[in-house]
DNA sequence: GATTGATTGAATCGATTGTTTTAATTATAC
DNA sequence: GTATAATTAAAACAATCGATTCAATCAATC
């Protein structure tokens, strides 16, 4: 690969790690890695097909890694039950191990959620590996009703993001030598933690295969505001690529 | 208040919601709000004199009901024990009932989040009730290692402001309706059980009040690529919720 | 009804964005 | 050495951004 080319990616990495996508113009990577602006448009086409070749030549080897231990998982769990912190586990070790040698993609990443961009590079990078590790999670939690299940994996998601994105702000020199490692261990454990939590009683209403209770006592929730009336919100919006 | 500067901000506080704060141009909400360009700058300084704006109307009463909330919840627990729960509770439930009448303000703080700007805004208008609010989770969870709990607080944050961002892709109609109220007992359920997760062994090297056990045995993890020792989760603890 | 201050309208500012163009340079093959 | 292709350099493109200017309009007060 062009030397030119390298620099760029490599330049490109680091300050969409370090400022996100959007915010990162192209002048500044040419700045700072020393070439001219045409490389890029030359080498790459577009500021988003940069990106894309970016997340490709790692997201590769990270999905490989991925499919390798979850198979292990999977293989050595046999037909016995498959515990939910030995496949996040298998999910998150290739990002921490990626990070170690290069926390800037794994950065990108975090950036490229926070941005919305996330679920357009997922679609196109990650998608069948996600839907591996979707069903591994669902078998792992057998009696999780699929609605929740589903908002776990959304509050997974968030958790994983922002931890990808930079650690608490107050962890000292300790966490700052970048280890990852250790940060991934705490997710995990978290995370466990969190899909195996009893579900919420007054979420318990959807058809799902939940035991239902006979009606237990009313314990009183001066919390809510008010329980009753709901007012219906539009459905999501999608982020868009372009803005 | 003028009839344009509540177009303004009704308007903005939507649009930023949609779209993030800096991928909103002043022009899109002028357009979208039926009144010029100048009155923006006339009624409020700047685009982010406009969004502090926007957030300070919202952000005081979230934060009186927080803190009401909280006290609540702290003098019924009078000298014992506090519950996880019940803080966390206590912490999102003004946000749900806040969403619950207008979605739209919600949708601003997770976008800001997204986009890094919401570290700023949280020091300028969140500060005092936060740190009460990490009080009394202190309280809730003592025999959790400082740096522990620091990293769950992170992880809660990202988990939080996803969620207020959007919910999971194929929710369906059931959750499209909005019912942020579902919403948020799902996470505080979710996170409940992340905040009681057993400490993973491989970060328990740090000086904290956490009793030690008598090294458990040691099961083998072939899913970690190198990793000696594993970490043994064992069934939900105590757990007031439900089952 | 004229005057004063508050508000709005329309045009424009300078800066920055991603992208394109055109020419110069370098490398490769014959 | 020359021709051909690949690569780099410098300049400009059109579009958009937040912000500003200044005159026109509105409302209220004397």
């Amino acid at each position: 690969m062009s030397d030119t080319k390298q620099k760029i990616l490599d330049t490109a990495e680091r300050l969409f790690g370090e400022h996100g996508y959007d915010a990162t113009s192209l002048r500044q990577i040419i700045a700072a890695a020393g070439v001219n602006l045409a490389a890029i448009h030359y080498h790459f086409g577009s500021k988003q097909e940069l990106l894309d070749e970016l997340i490709l030549r790692k997201a590769g080897p990270v999905n490989e890694q991925r499919i390798a231990l979850l198979e292990r998982v999977v293989a050595q769990a046999g037909s016995g039950p498959l515990a939910v912190e030995k496949v996040l586990e298998a999910f998150m070790a290739p990002m921490s191990s990626a990070a170690e040698e290069n926390p800037q993609f794994v950065r990108v990443m975090g950036r490229l959620h926070a941005e919305g961009l996330l679920p357009a590079v997922v679609e196109q990078h990650f998608q069948p590996v996600i839907v591996r590790f979707r069903a591994a999670m669902q078998r792992a939690l057998p009696e999780l009703p699929e609605l929740e299940f589903l908002w776990r994996l959304h509050f997974m998601i968030g958790a994983m993001a922002h931890t990808m994105c930079g650690a608490p702000d107050f962890t000292g020199v300790a966490s700052a030598r970048g280890d990852f490692r250790a940060r991934i261990d705490r997710l995990v454990a978290f995370l466990t933690g969190g899909f195996r939590a009893p579900v919420s009683q007054g979420v318990e209403l959807e058809s799902a295969p939940c035991e239902r209770r006979p009606s237990e006592s009313v314990q009183e929730s001066p919390a809510s505001g008010r329980r009753q009336a709901e007012t219906p919100v539009p459905p999501q919006t999608q982020t868009t690529l372009s803005r």
